[in-house]
RNA sequence: GGCCUGUUGGUGAAGUGGUUUAACACACUGCCCUUUCACGGCAGCAUUCACGAGUUCAAAUCUCGUACAGGUCACCA
């Protein structure tokens, strides 16, 4: 074909299309942004549920752009109509929402570079396509799936590379004739690129993460255009990639063998190419084979973005975990750095792994520990709430009826520069303090409280009138310990451990009964700071149950 | 099978040719602190970096081979 005949067919093929290219790249100016600045973008495809690995590469893309004043952009890739799911785009939009990792721009946040649903954009794509077309760098194809196969199960048996390309793409060289009678008789056709390459050349690749990287030049027919006109990934990444200004592109690790593709497709389009960050897999181990592998949807519901929020993980702490893995040197910042926060830490693609990364529940669960040890008894209590509201609505009302009491118990400990690490998640704070409450104390009666140990209940009582609600600790703490000896109990656990005979007890005893009483367990945070927060007319209601109990 | 990428302790990992007798964190164990539990402190936990060969005065770090693992090879993204 030559060139009149290719602008023939490009006219016959896409015959109303609105805008040409120069048209289009008008409406796309470059970026007005400080020079490192860096445009990254999320593009989730709506087939499916929101997993770790997807939250991730959208963590990336916000901390990037963020910290190099740039533009982080929501796109919706939703060209494959059929696999889309009902209320998939929602569901991509509400989790980013929940998640907290906002999108500065794109699909529902506006912007000049839209429309950031490809569905809106397939003329654009077309346009770029009928260029192609009349540069002789893409044709239509009417191969029918079972010639494709067949060709693949031959490549199989000659085991040479599977794909369309070389001799295998049959039409490749159609004249114009011949694609008209096709066209006419009715023969669906796909537009593949006229693949300049040649898998002789090796072409080397420099990845933000992963380095330098070779491989052999892309030499395949690859689709660019479906049947039903919309574009593969493939050419929608690159073309809107270009128009909308990306800097980096930041994906999952799968996206690697297409690099060549995805090069060759900047090259021959006229581009600039973007820089690739591929991000590692975060890995698990099966648990049928014992093999590492990466995580999946369908396999691991764990690790869909539900359950941190059904589970009450803080946003901010599964921030934190992101951002460890995001950056190995991360943690350790972190953790020498308790006043400060994410934002204020710089991310380096050079930082970030190469290999796989193994999921580390122990180290989220921490990480959470850590989270809530740093925050204060107020704002645990307002995110508890918020929590609650949505997933445990007795308790929130619970929590609401007994605010003060439970800001003051969160409280406990929280002054001192070693602050307690009991919580992890906003789901165990019921638990961890349900003697704050009285109708759970009460419901619960000690049921967990095993009554083997017997305490001397008139003691108890004498001390606990004894003591007064408004001492200091070290008051509190000498007093009890005065109380102690009076009453022949060692003063401290060492001298009952010299000389146990003389002694009916050590201080820790009584300390220990008043707890059991209190609380209904053996562990507790300080409790001097409960008994202060009960008040005597709740302590001695509870030492009313006790005996009540211990009696039956 | 082709192509690409990995492989450091119980776990996540630092490490880019020589102050590495391999950082840090999690977990675990022991001790200390202590009214309990946490917190915190100290100590222990890889004489060795999948294996084999090579380059070098010197290798976890560079090269090659082997094994294992992961990714990918759709009119899916």
């Amino acid at each position: 074909m030559n060139k009149e005949e290719r602008i023939e067919l490009a006219d016959l093929l896409f015959p109303n299309l609105e805008n040409s290219i120069a048209e289009i790249e008008k409406k796309y100016p470059e970026r007005n942004l400080p020079e490192d600045a860096m445009v990254t973008r999320y593009g989730p495809s709506p087939t499916g549920n929101v997993h770790l690995g997807n939250l991730l590469s959208a963590f990336c893309d916000m901390v990037y752009a963020r910290e190099s004043h740039g533009v982080f952009f929501l796109r919706i890739e939703d060209t494959d109509q059929k696999r889309m799911i009902e209320g998939g785009i929602d569901n991509i939009t509400s989790v980013l929402k929940d998640f907290d990792i906002i999108p500065t721009e794109g699909y529902s946040y506006g912007g000049e570079y839209g429309p950031y649903k490809q569905s809106e954009r397939t003329e654009i794509y077309q346009a770029y396509i009928k260029e192609l077309i009349i540069k002789d760098l893409a044709y239509p194809c009417f191969m029918s799936a079972e010639e494709i196969e067949s060709i693949r199960l031959e490549q199989e048996k000659e085991k040479t590379k599977i794909g369309i390309y070389g001799i295998y793409a049959t039409d490749r060289d159609l004249s114009l004739k011949e694609i008209k009678e096709k066209i006419n008789a009715g023969k669906e056709y796909v537009i593949r690129l006229k693949s300049p390459g040649n898998a002789n050349n090796i072409i080397t690749f420099v990845d933000e993460i992963k380095g330098k990287m070779k491989f052999p030049e892309h030499n395949m027919d690859t689709i660019l255009l479906k049947k039903d006109g919309t574009p593969t990934y493939h050419l929608a990444h690159v073309i809107d990639d270009h128009l909308m200004h990306t800097t980096h592109v930041i994906r999952g690790d799968e996206w690697v063998s297409s690099i060549p593709l995805h090069l060759q497709l900047f090259e021959v389009l006229g581009f600039k190419p973007v820089k690739y960050a591929h991000i590692a897999p975060i890995t698990i181990k099966d648990k049928e084979t014992g093999n590492t592998r990466k995580i999946s949807k369908r396999k691991d519901p764990f690790f869909g973005v539900k359950y941190y929020e059904e589970n009450g993980i803080p946003i901010e702490a599964l921030h934190l975990y992101l951002a460890t893995i995001t950056n190995t040197n991360f943690e350790e910042w972190y953790l020498a750095n308790p006043d400060k926060t994410i934002a204020d830490f710089t991310f380096t693609f050079e930082k970030q792994a190469v290999g796989g990364t193994s999921f580390d529940e122990e180290k989220l669960n921490n990480l959470c520990k850590t989270y809530f040890s740093r925050k204060k008894g107020e704002e645990i209590y307002e995110e508890t709430l918020a929590w609650a509201q949505k997933h445990d609505t007795d308790y929130a009302r619970i929590l609401e009826e007994n605010k003060e009491d439970m800001i003051r118990f969160l409280n406990i400990e929280k002054d001192g520069p070693r602050p307690r690490k009991d919580i992890s998640k906003y789901s165990e704070v019921k638990e961890e303090f349900y003697y704050a409450i009285d109708e759970y104390f009460e419901e619960e009666n000690y049921r967990n409280t095993s009554f083997d140990k017997e305490y001397d209940l008139d003691l108890i009582e004498d001390y606990l009138n004894s003591i007064s609600l408004d001492l200091t600790n070290e008051e509190w703490f000498s007093q009890t310990k005065d109380f102690a000896e009076k009453n022949g109990y060692a003063k401290t656990p060492k001298e009952y451990k010299k000389d146990p005979d003389s002694y009916k007890g050590h201080v820790g005893d009584i300390c220990e009964a008043v707890r059991v009483i209190l609380t209904g367990r053996l562990k507790s945070p300080d409790l001097y700071s409960i008994m202060k927060i009960l008040g005597k007319e709740r302590i001695f209601k509870r030492l009313d149950m006790y005996k009540k109990v211990v009696a039956k």
